[in-house]
DNA sequence: ACACTATTTCGAATAGTTTCGTATCTGTCA
DNA sequence: TGACAGATACGAAACTATTCGAAATAGTGT
């Protein structure tokens, strides 16, 4: 019961406005809400957003209307599996960051966790490198956050870019840490992913890193994928939560690897 | 009931800078509100704020008026001016559009509104080049699309990439077409956009393309700005609406654009 | 899965009210 | 007397509520 405000009265390009607000804060309204709040008749409200459709403003649904940004989002089944994983392993990878860094986001639901996460971060200036259009977009809005993009062709499954273009792009870039999202991981052989494509700029992104960490949440352990993107030598931390079967763990350990439980 | 205060007998440019002030206090006023207050009719009234309207004082609305910084939001604002008009000549410039051609989508709302579109046609296959991550969004879910960016460092205020990375990038590609958005359009200079970094990159995007499509609505005329992106002989075609005016109209066909008006 | 029904939501038409803009008139001041 | 701010009057336009049939969504039973 906090802000269930009447508001009545209103002019009709203030109350238009409104709605607008009241769309960018919580993404969807309903004509019936909004006919209640301020005091008109549905048919008003109709109107109201009728007339803000035709401007671009909203994207009218039944019932109500929707942001124009929300109607686009792809990709969220698989955002949910491991939700609570993912989260408080990109809580541990932000902890990571320090003002002035460099640092590469590869594609991926956990890396793009830690962008959402690095928006709430209170950071003076930080370069980051994704190849990720989704990450792009959740940084966009941060100006702390000088991003670059390498370019390339659109991977629609991952919704990144891929391809020589990117990885000739890469070859100019240095960073001080890769975040890299993992398809699947194993103490012997390494960190893998399914696509080829992804594969071969990945290790390109290693190559132009001085830290490589991985995050991958436990569900990733024993996988096996097409694609090999690195070996285990060349890992430096691996951010993964405690249901992570413990011989893999011991076994990267020996190796060399650091591994952070959360 | 606090300050309800009756001003009377003030002198004209007295009386509208005492609405203003209101305005920034209270964030709108009604003119019935402002009749009463100053004691005068509200034919006066509307007078007053007709001319404060014309300063860029302040947003007439239906019974009154609203301060204008309340109508900025980040970068849907630029997006309603003239949408209809955009809408027409985002169908006019997809109406060129082939199967199999590559284009490149230049960024900006009125080419944002291309791709919008571009969702609904039923292609098979086309080639789409854009340094703008809103465009990229827009055309992540269209199967017939392949996606290629160029990459670069986000510029904020426009969504876009830009710099040497995309200069470069772009350098190995080829377009059937480009469509350019304009911030300025000249008859007598050519195409000029506010933002010298993306005035270099129009001008590659403009190099490796085989036609060059200005989309710009009529309000685009007449209006100087800093960077040149194009002079006149390079350009095509321009696609604009009924209402850009007609000296300009014809000067660009004797410099042999072709002008098709929506 | 399919058809059928109920509920909600929508859009169009009507009508009533408010607000707008213009045209005309008035009073004041130099 | 002429210039001008402002008032009054009135038709035009904008905004909103009500009503009602059509369309969409959800639900229900076979």
């Amino acid at each position: 019961m906090m802000q269930e405000a009447n508001e009545r009265g209103l002019l009709v390009e203030e109350r238009r406005r409104r709605i607008c607000e009241l769309l960018r804060e919580r993404g969807k309204v309903t004509v019936d809400a909004l006919a209640v709040r301020f005091g008109t008749s549905q048919v008003t409200v109709r109107a109201d957003l009728s007339v803000l459709e035709s401007t671009g403003a909203l994207t009218r649904t039944h019932g109500g209307a929707l942001s124009v940004e929300d109607t686009d989002q792809p990709l969220n089944v698989k955002q949910l599996q491991h939700y609570a994983e993912k989260l408080s392993i990109a809580e541990a990878a932000c902890r990571l960051i320090r003002d002035g860094e460099t640092i590469i986001l590869d594609s991926g639901t956990t890396t793009a966790e830690i962008a959402r996460r690095m928006r709430k971060l209170e950071l003076r200036s930080v370069n980051v490198i994704t190849n990720a259009l989704n990450i792009a977009a959740l940084l966009i809005d941060v100006p702390a956050v000088r991003l670059i993009m390498p370019g390339g062709i659109l991977r629609r499954e991952s919704n990144s870019l891929s391809g020589h273009m990117a990885e000739a792009a890469l070859a100019n870039l240095q960073a001080d840490r890769l975040y890299l999202g993992a398809d699947g991981v194993d103490p012997e052989l390494g960190v893998m992913t399914p696509h080829l494509a992804e594969a071969e700029l990945n290790a390109k992104m290693i190559r132009i890193s001085r830290q490589v960490v991985v995050v991958a949440d436990s569900s990733k352990f024993m996988r096996r994928n097409i694609s090999l993107i690195a070996k285990v030598e060349q890992l430096h931390l691996l951010i993964t939560d405690r249901a992570a079967p413990e011989a893999a763990i011991e076994e990267l350990r020996r190796r060399g690897v650091e591994v952070q439980l959360v």
